[in-house]
DNA sequence: CAAAGAGGTATACAATCGTCTACCGGCAAT
DNA sequence: ATTGCCGGTAGACGATTGTATACCTCTTTG
């Protein structure tokens, strides 16, 4: 498996590497790859399923570090609050992704370029991947943040669009680190748009009201 | 290339399938291949400039459509107006993308594939076709979209990443034909709420004048 | 009218591929 | 104490691959 990240890290995609090339980089015999796996499609579900529980612990486990985080669980209630909240929520959570990717660019770029891969298996178990994120994302946000007016169901959808936008700004930020700044500001200020857009639909007097502003990032 | 995009589309990406197989579905001999290209980057380049302009040229025209349209440039002013105006674009475009998409399933699907691809060439070329197709659209929105406050630097950033994430949208679309009402609302729920957003982040109390609500798509 | 080039073909070669069959050491369980 | 499985190896197979060289036939250009 290792050896495979490895490969299709740096040249192709994971469908297209051979059996034999792993098995020589991996300094194995190639009809050992059949005493553990019988297909590719195989191999490619149980690297994403490792790495795939370490992504989620990851960030569930950074999320959930409260030194992080500069706000407490009592300051909820008003949407003014909420909002400030959702800044500081959105610049920790980008970097935090952001970091997360350039730790691992080998697994993250071999995991997205399954995701639009030819082999539906490794698109189905991706898709789950990001299904499972957001998820994560909207129970933390739901128990932390508290934007009045939005709904569960709204929170769901509004994290499955920032899982997928985060796609592709991660790979921006992998294929252009001299703009490693930029692009975290433009994640933050695209989460936050969506989070005002939110709260603008429901209750915009409560905007006006707080007198909150969006800041200019 | 017209062979290359029917097998590509089936089973593999295009980086990985072979030079004989292609000039074998083409019925040619395989050398004939080396008459015209000399990569297999070099092919995708070309494929991909033929569907991308064919792409571009295809929204800008529908976009350009008048009949389409249920408004008129008249209209435009207020941010009232701007909102509705915002609401049937959205509408309009979210469509005509998804329509186009299952049109040209095959380019569609192999052109994505390319976008997270091993090739950075491809990967170049994709990245240039959707900021392309982000300018027309931004171009489009500032010309008859009114909506005071929203600079160009704005809606150049609202535009890509809509249709970033209507990269997302568009492969729900192709797979998974039952939902297709459902996955439209949301597109268009995800672009309404980026302008609310936009214009609650600048001139939260002209939504509040306007006395206008969030649809309820 | 000749030269050049563009598009296509035939043959050949070494390399690599996936997979099949057979063999082997170690460890665990009966 | 032996049976059986698990992980690994060896060798061989036919198929397929990318590419090199050489030859052919139109069309264009000088």
């Amino acid at each position: 498996m290792e050896a495979a990240l490895e490969l299709a890290a740096t040249t192709r995609s994971l469908a297209n590497l051979g059996l034999r090339e792993v098995a020589r980089h991996a300094g194995l015999n190639p009809n050992t790859f059949y005493r553990h796996f019988k297909d590719f499609d195989e191999l490619g579900v149980a690297m994403l399923r490792d790495l795939g529980t370490e992504l989620r612990a990851g960030l569930r486990e950074r999320r959930m570090h409260p030194a992080a985080r500069g706000f407490r669980l009592s300051d909820i209630g008003d949407p003014a609050t909420g909002l400030d909240q959702a800044q500081e929520l959105a610049r920790e959570s980008v970097g935090l992704v952001l970091d997360f990717v350039m730790e691992h660019r080998e697994a993250y770029t071999v995991g997205i370029r399954e995701l639009h891969g030819p082999s539906p298996v490794m698109r189905k178990a991706m898709q789950d991947l990001l299904e499972g994120i957001a998820r994560d994302m909207t129970e933390d946000l739901l128990g932390v943040l508290k934007l009045p007016a939005i709904t569960p169901e709204e929170m769901i959808e509004i994290a499955r669009v920032i899982v997928r936008q985060m796609v592709f700004f991660s790979m921006d930020y992998l294929e252009q680190p001299e703009r490693h700044a930029q692009i975290k500001r433009q994640a933050e200020r695209f989460i936050l748009l969506l989070f005002w857009g939110a709260l603008a639909a429901r209750a915009p007097e409560l905007i006006v009201q707080s007198g909150l502003r969006f800041p200019e990032l």
